[in-house]
DNA sequence: GCCGTCATGTAACACGTTACATGATTTG
DNA sequence: CAAATCATGTAACGTGTTACATGACGGC
């Protein structure tokens, strides 16, 4: 157990804010990263096992069970606990947004208008991927299991965000497509 | 010059694609991400400059003009243009979208039901800001000046998709914040 | 006994931020 | 001549990705 300052990385918080609804070893805590958290704040195992072992090493989980092939079940302790919520009320200074899609729409000049166009379409058919996606998967969730604890209501929030920003983007892709002059440059 | 594989790194991308539109410096550069491309794709001064020198050592930018106090105008090569190309068109793999407010949302939880309505209602307020900024931004601009080149089409698109976004998460966030209920646990 | 999944980690490298460091030119 | 702005860069460190490496357990 080691004192140490903690700087921005949310990837702690987000293992602490995990491990908080119930105990979980990085294995099952993967499963989470790749699926609901996967648009949200994704991450590799590399990084979930690394920084689960430097959150033990700081005193802010602690190894609750260990099963077969070295299994090990985390929990937060008082002083995770702790520095999760001082982050959370931290809201002052957020991590900057990057969006990759935005920026090369950006630089579309450097295409020619079809292969814009083109580029755009794309974005409306991933789009209207996601969108369905989302939907069947909100459909599928039993919203009313109480092992869901508060993720019942700010899991919701954050599908349907999601939702509606996959419906945005749909319709904006649309739209955006037909900005672009038909004729060729 | 040297030859290296260009791995993901949309940074190179959006340096090239900005010099595209007309040779500039470093320092003019920064300008333009601490604006324009502030919510797309920020980046700092030492991250343009670094890279600026690296990309004119690969041979994807020239040096095509010195000023006072060192100041050096880049413009993209014919070898740059083609690399910008490439990766425009390479719309397959791109960089793991993050947000960190999305993030806190999902862990909510572990704040009381005040301090998550707080939170909520702190994002309902930044969105109605950036709505105002991007408004007034937009009136602002002359999208009719010759030299916006083909900013006139994509530069709008972007202004649009923003705006939309933050109009979806002012009604969001008030939509989620009524989602709370009223008694504090 | 074979295969899929469970399960954990290390090392090297790419990308991004912060702090440090320096100095020239213009404008009032 | 003072202050603001112009202008460039290095070093250290924090964060994220990819590739490599290993092996146990469960079911069929």
């Amino acid at each position: 157990m080691v004192e140490g300052r903690v700087l921005r990385m949310s990837l702690r918080h987000a293992l602490i804010g995990l491990l908080r609804e119930s105990p979980a070893s990085g294995y099952d805590l993967m499963h989470v990263f790749n699926s609901s958290l996967a648009k949200v704040w994704p991450a590799t195992k590399s990084q979930v096992y690394t920084e689960l072992a430097k959150l033990a090493d700081a005193g802010l989980l602690v190894v609750t069970a260990e099963g077969p092939r070295g299994r090990k079940e985390y929990a937060p302790t008082e002083a995770g606990l702790a520095e999760l919520r001082r982050w959370m009320l931290d809201a002052g200074n957020e991590a900057p947004t990057r969006s990759e899609s935005l920026l090369r729409v950006f630089m579309l000049g450097a295409l020619t208008r079809d292969q814009a166009r083109d580029y755009l379409h794309l974005i409306q058919r991933r789009s209207a991927e996601d969108l369905a996606a989302m939907t069947a998967f909100g459909e599928h969730v039993d919203w009313d299991r109480e092992d869901m604890g508060d993720l019942r209501i700010y899991g919701r929030m954050v599908l349907e965000f999601a939702t509606r920003l996959a419906e945005l983007s749909r319709d904006w892709s649309e739209w955006a497509a037909q900005q672009i002059p038909p004729t060729d440059s």
